[in-house]
DNA sequence: TGACTTATTATCATTTTGATACTAATTCGC
DNA sequence: GCGAATTAGTATCAAAATGATAATAAGTCA
């Protein structure tokens, strides 16, 4: 096939293509994920995957962002604080069905947000039910590309409310990065960056000192990066 | 619609899905870009786009990453030092031909390296010529996702050949980078990382002293992360 | 009131970074 | 052959960032 370069001549029609959406949450030290009640066991074998992804086709006319923020919405009530995607699983013909591609995205929602619609409910990661394999590289694939993108997007501002506590935000970013951080490091480099500026509210939260309340303030302009790091490489 | 939750069912057949690649290369101060001779004026317009990004659609039974593959070998003739999706762009109606969905993955090809299949050629970024809407949107989140990855995959080592020396890999970190490194920096992490090992060949380029060559050491062991990095987020 | 808990800040030693300058090994012009 | 120019690689040192530890602040609970 020696000339073939057009895209527009040489695409095939007919590839099913649908989005899943995996929006997450802080549940305690741990993600947790949105599910929604699985059709009656529609597919081969009966009782499985009872639950799955907000998944849907993208309508015509209808961007895939526009696509993945409107089954968002569906199955959650509301637009999630972020929405970005992971990236694109499959081809390949599977299911007698002929090649289907799934572009996954992932979302993130404020913990403690509750309102979700049509049954749909949290799961935490540890306690995933049982998926069909392409939702659960679709999960696999969010939490990667999340975990990829914490220290370039303010993704754990994201899964807090407006208002928050600094103990609150170190324990989002020991949730990401699946360790401890060092407090009066992780304040110190905070402020020293002004992503967070304080409101005049504290809260108190059981026992001990209230803590007083921040809001994340968007970089107006990006600081002089330092050095390479190669330690994260690899 | 209160009940489409399943994936299979909800979703649309007909939808043209296709990959662009995108090849990089370093070359001189800046990143070039294979593209092959676009078919002649197949699309609307005649003599635009005379050059076109590798591009095709998944075949049967081959997998996203598959077809990437077999597309930048056929354009460049070998299979690139690594190969990445960088995402999917897409959906709604376009060209009046049904919604499409393009899926851009990235390649890197090391400096230098020749062979070309098919009157493909390299040109630099800042003179690209123009291309499909679409296609630049493919380039566009190549060299987002490429520069996004920087210091989570070895990409600049793929960019070289497997001996370099540390001037080369410093030209290469700092083209990606776009600013000025310093050098004892550069090596010291470069060093205490252990990314790299020493040959015992020595390359004479020109005037001046000759130069180690050293080679890629994949990390063995992850090196512990230290503290967030707020200054890189925004 | 006093023990306990959590928040916040201070102090200080250690590590990492960036600036500058120094040494090493080669080519080029004469 | 010799010195200037050029590029590679190191050393030194001050400044900045980090981590450990502890001190202080402000609440709850018994």
């Amino acid at each position: 096939m020696p000339d073939r370069p057009s895209s527009a001549r040489a695409a095939a029609r007919g590839v099913t293509v649908s989005l899943d959406v995996v929006l997450f949450t802080a549940r305690g030290s741990e993600l947790a994920v949105l599910l929604t009640p699985a059709a009656p066991s529609r597919t081969r074998g009966a009782g499985r995957d009872r639950w799955a992804l907000p998944s849907d086709a993208p309508r015509a006319d209808e961007s895939l962002d526009d696509a993945a923020e409107r089954i968002a919405r569906d199955a959650f009530g509301s637009a999630p604080s972020m929405l970005e995607q992971s990236g694109a699983i499959g081809g390949g013909r599977r299911h007698n069905e002929g090649p289907r591609v799934t572009i996954a995205y992932f979302g993130l929602v404020p913990e403690g947000t509750a309102s979700t619609k049509r049954g749909a409910s949290w799961f935490a990661m540890s306690e995933l039910p049982p998926l069909s394999q392409r939702q659960r590289e679709s999960v696999d694939a969010a939490v990667a590309a999340m975990r990829a993108r914490v220290d370039q997007q303010p993704i754990a501002f994201r899964l807090l409310p407006a208002a928050f506590t600094l103990s609150e935000l170190q324990a989002i970013y020991e949730l990401l990065l699946g360790r401890r951080l060092h407090k009066a490091s992780f304040r110190r480099s905070l402020h020293a960056s002004a992503l967070v500026e304080a409101t005049d509210e504290w809260r108190s939260e059981g026992r001990g000192r209230p803590a007083q309340l921040f809001r994340f303030a968007p970089p107006r302009r990006r600081r002089q990066r330092r050095g390479i790091r190669f330690d994260l490489l690899g």
